[in-house]
DNA sequence: ACACCTAACTAACGCCTGTTAGGGTAATAA
DNA sequence: TTATTACCCTAACAGGCGTTAGTTAGGTGT
């Protein structure tokens, strides 16, 4: 029911995507909804909060799974990774909470807000720990990194074509950006 | 009245913005913004058209304002800013179109395409010759750096509040991490 | 056999939506 | 003065929405 309900969101918006719709693509009608859920904003919040805790738990479990001894840009090259598996190979859930967001009622929004917290707080936690161990400048601003890594991966739900690449190749492509950046160095 | 749609769209998302709202915040009563505009598909699709075009006229005229000896780095630092800026603090058109382009039915978004196809051509053409003149590393792929980073921009609109700081020193921060990266450099 | 629970159904409610038809009013042009 | 145009209004339409109440069928436990 609620995989249904993730599917439709993530492909059609939140506004798009009817009581009456998810019924029909589960088989039941929409009357019949109400015996599993309360309202449509339940069955919402359900999927956002569905899609936060997996993306956090993929990567967390991608920076745990690492050797004990890998140095931080591997680290960081395995959270990328495993954020942009989760939004576009693992879960309709997460792409669905990246894609609806800005879409639902202030009150869903809200609802979605601690789960959100905890994994942004995952994130700094891993940044900071890179700035203080030397692998990242020591000038980053950990909020605003965070932001903008974030906001890069979950914006190529926009446009990502499977077709045209793996998610795999992608991260590979954001990562070499991110750490090292693009200006052809005079150094080599 | 574009104006007024425009910022309601920016503010509420497609969805929540009824024609009955538009008219209201204009002074006038729906029925009457049919003497204007045929549907609302038109009102829209004429927001969105705006949007690229405000956007695409600024990062043109930020780029060719430069003298004509102006390295590489700073042409690419003020094609980033100048987008960014007309993200924030110009245009309620580029906003709005950022927000609703996913949320708009599938022939309003087409109507849409050919103007973001100029503009896309815009930043690749830019790209390109960054690439060709040795700014840029020889292996970037133009296409993806371009998607990356005009996601990377457009994410902004999600959590940006001008309290924080302006969307000039954000722009930096943005160009720093492009160019740079955020890894420490081992040779300083 | 009886009571209970689960999971669905039908039918309707009030509300909001985009859209249309027909009418009015003030300014402008002939 | 008359005709035309520009702009807005009212009132309604059909259709979709989330939601609710009441009902029904099948399975389970006693």
């Amino acid at each position: 029911m609620l995989d249904i309900a993730a599917r439709l969101f993530r492909e059609q918006g939140y506004g798009s995507v009817s009581l009456r719709k998810i019924a029909e693509a589960a088989g039941i009608k929409a009357g019949s909804i109400y015996y599993h859920f309360g309202s449509k904003d339940e069955i919402v919040a359900a999927v956002l909060d569905a899609g936060i805790r997996v993306v956090h738990e993929n990567m967390r479990d991608a920076v745990t799974d690492l050797r004990a001894d890998a140095d931080g840009e591997t680290v960081l090259r395995a959270a990328i990774r495993a954020h942009l598996r989760a939004l576009i190979d693992v879960s309709d859930y997460t792409s669905a909470n990246v894609r609806i967001f800005g879409q639902v009622p202030q009150s869903v929004r809200d609802a979605n807000l601690p789960t959100r917290r905890a994994y942004e707080a995952e994130w700094d936690s891993l940044l900071s720990q890179l700035k203080k161990d030397g692998t990242l400048k020591q000038d980053v601003d950990i909020r605003r990194l965070r932001l903008m890594l974030i906001g890069t991966l979950n914006a190529t739900l926009d446009w990502f074509d499977p077709d045209r690449g793996s998610a795999d190749a992608l991260s590979r492509t954001y990562a070499d950006v991110f750490l090292n950046g693009i200006l052809q160095r005079q150094d080599t």
